[in-house]
DNA sequence: CTCGATCCCTGGACGC
DNA sequence: TGCGTCCAGGGATCGA
């Protein structure tokens, strides 16, 4: 079975990418027929998704940060775009129109080669929405840097002025977008940086480590098809590889790969941070949580 | 500006 | 086995 999913592993980057990737070969050039919603909570204006989609040729997908961007054409329309974020556990799927629906299947849009693009979301922490002209491009506007695609100086002028934690920087869509938890994680116990560190307290030389480490980590990352716990497909039917390369994410309590120390989980930023007490020195004043 | 808290949602893990 | 409870996660939002 060909399939498009995501296990237990939020879709960061690398796994988005892939995904990405995998669809543009899959329904490039193909042109919505219609559009059938089950649940659309998620979606920020269905009518317009119901009505703007049909007509419409998936021209190219693309990956804009977390998000899937399906750059949608037509003879009569203005170029839009239908940004889907994947959530935790969303997946955006090309099955046969004879393949039973899975549950959770909130949007099936019908293909011209007889397929259907669906999308498949148990939680609906996912967001949908098309986007035109304009508007579209605000929305784009509003995220930072793609890490692949900027340098190690804007990666620093966009850290180093902030005080708040370089975790939540990391994290931060509108700072950095692409990087979620894990690949947060990874690359601050590679360039041995405590996730509470302000951005503004490192040194010109730990943030171009740092730089350096996530640009490696997110492309080995994407070579490996992302990562996965239980059953991230791609579209070869392969599953991601690169959580036999984590370091410190889901290892709290482990030994360190570097020094032996046990691994910590605390919370900064409000998100669960695994890392080496040893490697990574917290800062002074640094109230532990959990 | 930055923080934590809260909500969204459901499956899976865990305890009894 | 079957309950209940807790947790995970990204992002929006709100008050401090």
């Amino acid at each position: 079975m060909v399939a498009w999913t995501i296990g237990k592993e939020m879709p960061e980057l690398p796994e988005v990418e892939t995904v990405a990737r995998g669809l543009q070969r899959a329904i490039a050039g193909r042109k919505i027929l219609g559009v059938t919603l089950g649940k659309t909570d998620f979606i920020d204006d269905a009518a317009a998704v119901e009505k703007e989609l049909p007509g419409r040729t998936i021209r190219k997908v693309e990956r804009f940060g977390k998000f899937l961007l399906l750059r949608l054409g037509g003879e009569n329309h203005a170029d839009g775009a239908l940004l889907v974020h994947l959530g935790m556990t969303g997946m955006l799927m090309p099955l046969a129109v004879s393949e039973p629906q899975a549950k959770h299947t909130h949007v099936v849009m019908q293909l011209d080669d007889g397929r259907e693009l669906r999308y498949i979301d148990a939680r609906r922490f996912g967001r949908m929405a098309f986007l035109a002209g304009e508007v579209l491009r605000r929305e784009l506007e509003r995220f930072g840097a793609d890490p692949l695609e900027s340098g190690p100086e804007e990666f620093a002028k966009r850290i180093g002025e902030r005080r708040a934690r370089i975790k939540a920087l990391l994290l931060d869509q509108s700072v950095i977008r692409g990087v979620g938890n894990i690949y947060a994680d990874e690359s601050l116990w590679k360039a041995k940086i405590h996730p509470a560190q302000l951005g503004a307290r490192l040194k010109p030389k730990q943030t171009k480590k740092l730089y350096a480490v996530l640009l490696e980590i997110l492309k080995k990352a994407i070579a490996l098809r992302g990562s996965s716990i239980s059953d991230f497909l791609d579209a070869e039917g392969l599953p991601g590889e690169y959580q036999r390369h984590h370091r410190v994410y889901g290892r709290e309590g482990e030994a360190c790969f570097r020094c032996g120390t046990r691994i910590r989980r605390v919370i900064v930023a409000g998100r669960s941070s695994c890392f080496c007490p040893r490697c990574q020195r917290a800062p002074r004043g640094w109230k532990k949580r959990i």
